[in-house]
Order: C-alpha cells, then structure tokens, then sequence
RNA sequence: GGCGUGGUGGCCGAAAGGUUAGGCGGAGGUCUGCAAAACCUUAUAAACCGGUUCAAUUCCGGUCCACGCCUCCA
C-alpha cells in the first residue's frame, strides 16, 4: 500500500515519506474566527479531515495543528463593531466552530493553537529574525520580512518576483517599507487597535499574520515537519511568506509536503453574498439537512478540483446514505449458516485493495467510493440470492466499518430508530386486512402510517418492517 | 496586464492512447394484491477547430468559456 501526494511544491505527485518513520506531522490552517465559517471553509477542512483519517488508515501516527487566528484586522474590527472584547467575541465563534467540526463528524486535531496565546513564541521568531538580518523596523515602528534577504522567495507559488510586482500597483500607504512585496511580522499599535496590544522589543503592537502560523507549528511540530496544508487562495502569499519565516529562522527546509485544496462553488458561481448563495453551516442544518448528508457532498470530488455544491448534490447524498443504511440493516439480517465462503471472502478482499489505492492514490475519494458500491451491489445480489452466510456477513459489516474509519459518514450499526406503539398498532391493523384480503383497508392504514412519517414495506413471507420516512 | 487550473452523458463525478468507472435520476423487466425495497437489463458523454498516431474524450497547438492567484478570502 503504497501512499502518493501531489506537492505543490513541485507540482508532482509523490510517494509519501515521513521524517520519522510511521509518524507524521500536520498542520492545517485554521479559521480566522471573526464569524461563522461557510461551507467554503468546511470544504478544506474535510479535505483536511479525509487527509488526516487516510494518514491514519495508512497506519500512521498523525500530529495534526490547527492554528486559531483571533486576532488580526477582522477579528479586531468585527469585535469593536460588537463593542465586545476581542477574546470574548472570538471565543464565541471558536465555540461554534467546534460544534460545527463535531456536526460534520470531522475528527479533532491534537492542537488547536489560538494565536493570542503564542504571542511570546511569535516575538521569539521575529527576534531572530531581525538578529540574522532578515526583518527591519520601519519608520512606521512596524517589523517588516525582507523578502530580498530571501532567494527562494517565490518556489511555493511559483512567483517571479519581477513579473508580480508589474501587475500591482503601489500603494501611498506602503511608503514605510523597502519594497512593496515586504510583509509585516509585527504591525505597530495604531488607533483601529483599541486596547488589542502585547509590549514587544519594538514597541507596542501585534503579530503579522503570517508569522502567527510560523511561530505555532514551531511550537508543536519543530522546525521541520512533513504536510502543510491548507486552501489554494492562501497559497500565496500566506504559505509563501510562512516559508521565507520559518526557513530564515532554522536555515532548514521547513516543510515537505504542500496539500492545496481547490475552492466550493455553489450553484457554478463562486460562493458571495450579492448572489444570494452563501451558505453556513447552520444555514443548511436549517433547512433540514444532516450533518452527514453535507459531508457526503463534501467528500464527493477530488480535493484539487472544484467542487460544485448544489441542493440537487445533497439530496443526492441523502439518497446514497439512506441505500446504504438499508443495505446494512439487510446485511444485520442474514441469517444464513455458515461461514464465509472464499469468493465473499475474494469480494471483500479486492474491495479493500481498490479502496486501498484509490485513497493512497493522493486521495481519489471517487475511486475510493466506486469500490463501497461495487461491493455494496455484489453482496446485495448474494444477499438476494440466498448464498451470503451470516459470517460472511459479519466479516462485510467488519470491512465497511473499516471504510467508515476514512469516510466518516457510513452508519453502519444505527440502530432502527425506536416506532411509537401507535405505529406499531396501525401497521398490525394493516397485515390483518392484508390476510383477509381487504385492500382497500390495507392502503388506509399505510396513508395513515404516510400520515405519521412512516413507510411499511413487505417482506417476501408474510412478514413487514416499519421504516421512518 | 502577468501566472495558473479546468471544461466528461439530465445531474454529480473518476480512470485510461485502443477494453463497463461509479453514484443520483430515467426506461424496461423479476418479485408483489398494490406499493416499497432489492435484483437483472438498458439508454444518454467528452466545449470548438486543427495536428500527432493504425487508433484520442485521453497527447500537442489554437479558439471560446469558466474559475483562481497576483489585493492578509479555505
């Protein structure tokens, strides 16, 4: 089983090799909590989630940060807005943002990191920084990255300093630095700041953003780790910048594998407010959406492609779900004797394997899923026919909790959900008309059973089964 | 303007230089009092124009379209 990345770095895939054998160190660019996140955001940290739970999968033992942004210039100018503190405001949008993680069912990292509690760590960089000479202090009493100190400035993005610069335009209020493309690691207090200020060496202020995600992957995962990831737009000059930190600071290569995931569309246009398309995570659940059904359409493309989200996509996944919940309370109630035969044992054996090199295969959740139903209909065809074994059930079930390790939305041993005694009552009122032939009574009681939101199905021999709409 | 990604059947979405992706939906059938579920069968494709090749939706070039980054938005 074999493990392939595509790395932005060089825009190759390549097989995946830790630093420490059978561990690897992750860090995931977190929220910038000044609001509620959108299915955008939710979008990375899935790919993030299916990254994590595949490494996992792999075999190996994950150390995922993600770092908190709570204080920047939104965080700050949204929380005078409220008139509120900044940890106050923030920390509700942490709040909710946990709750969210936990609806998706997106598996917690081993650090969350809140920038406001690292301001020492970040100092300490910047510290050294300004000692090895590559970051100044400007006229406006800001710190500030020269990125002329820094030749490989550009590899991640594959920017041409010349060729960038051309296209922007200079703006009067960036006087203070050396060169335009200079960014801030410590930005002096000003008056927008209100009372958000640490002491530093160079005066009163706060941290550039940047530096924020340098100084708390330091902290947790060293001056080297294996995968950073984190969305396509932040590529530059997010990443870039955390590069030229973190490298100047060690004098080493601070990061190995470079994971970009690609934007949510909604509806074919970019997720906005004026289009009417923007969407939280709440807004969804309002509308009567699972937790579950959104992951499903989260999972449902490559994560370097966009993806289209659309209500058609989530009914959909609403569908895919429910078969699957049904196929599994089929496969419960096998009761055929014996054990599994080899050609189940041959099915359940190669859908591991294609499931196996889909996901190793940089994360082909499509492949991945091609694998869950195509085995979903061959064990449905032996279930149908009488040849799957309760054992070769058991051992179905075992695989596709398995699966369920990566993918996170299977719910393999729901139990039926508990039918009120009234329902119970019509359903048996319905199978008596049905054995004295009276069909006209028998349609009632199932409007009725439609009535309160269930569904009666028969079974082949007499028997029925009441399933909630 | 500079750089980059992509355009696959009604919808979503993969792989591969020649051989069925898969899902949802549709059609026909089996089963059923009817229905549902399940199973079987099946149709629908590769933006456009050139080129390379025995063979291209897959490689190359161009056109059109969409999207992204260059403006601390995942």
């Amino acid at each position: 089983m074999t493990l392939t990345f595509f790395n932005t770095l060089d825009r190759r895939r390549q097989e995946f090799k830790p630093i420490h054998e059978g561990k690897v160190g992750l860090y995931t660019c977190g929220p910038t909590v000044y609001n509620y996140a959108h299915i955008g955001n939710f979008r990375a940290y899935m790919f993030e989630d299916l990254l994590r739970r595949t490494l996992k999968f792999f075999r190996y033992d994950v150390t995922q940060v993600m770092n908190l942004t709570d204080v920047d210039d939104k965080t700050i100018r949204d929380s005078r807005k409220a008139g509120l503190p900044l940890r106050e405001f923030t920390g509700k949008y942490i709040r909710a943002f946990f709750e969210d993680l936990k609806v998706l069912n997106i598996e917690p990292a081993e650090f969350y990191p809140a920038a406001t509690d690292h301001i020492p760590e970040m100092i300490e960089m910047i510290r050294i920084l300004m000692e090895k000479g590559f970051a100044y202090q400007a006229e406006d009493k800001s710190v500030y990255f020269s990125i002329d100190k820094f030749p490989e400035y550009g590899k991640l993005a594959k920017i041409d300093r010349e060729n960038q610069l051309s296209g922007v335009r200079i703006r009067n209020d960036e006087y203070a630095k050396d060169s335009v493309a200079d960014f801030a690691l410590w930005k002096a207090w000003d008056e927008a700041d209100g009372d958000v200020a640490w002491e530093s060496p160079w005066g009163k202020g706060r941290p550039g953003w940047h530096i924020e995600c340098s100084a708390m992957s330091r902290r947790y995962l060293g001056d080297s780790f294996d995968i950073h990831t984190g969305g396509i737009d932040n590529m530059f000059p997010h990443h870039e910048d955390e590069i030229a930190q973190s490298e100047s600071v060690s004098g080493r290569k601070w990061v190995n594998y470079w994971l970009h995931c690609d934007h949510l569309m909604v509806d074919g246009d970019k997720m906005s407010k004026s289009l009417n398309n923007f969407y939280t995570l709440r807004d969804l659940l309002d509308k009567g959406y699972k937790g579950r059904e959104i992951r499903m359409v989260l999972l449902g493309a490559h994560y370097r492609k966009k993806l289209n989200f659309t209500f058609e996509a989530l009914d959909q996944a609403r569908e895919a779900l429910r078969k699957f919940d049904d196929f599994f309370r089929r496969l419960r109630e096998v009761q055929v004797p014996g054990a599994a035969d080899d050609a189940t044992k041959k099915i359940l054996a190669d859908a591991l394997n294609a499931f196996s090199s889909g996901l190793g295969d940089d994360l082909n959740i499509s492949e991945g899923m091609a694998a869950l139903y195509d085995l979903q209909r061959e064990l449905n065809k032996r279930i149908e026919g009488g040849t799957l074994s309760a054992e070769g059930a058991e051992a179905a079930l075992a695989l596709f909790r398995e699966f369920d390790r990566v993918l996170g939305v299977l719910q393999v041993d729901a139990s039926a959900e508990a039918v009120p005694e009234a329902v119970k009552t019509i359903a048996e009122a319905r199978q008596a008309a049905r054995k004295n032939k009276d069909y006209a009574a028998s349609d009632r009681c199932r409007d009725e059973l439609k009535a309160l939101g269930y569904v009666v199905e028969d079974i082949p021999g007499g028997g029925y089964r009441i399933k909630a709409l």
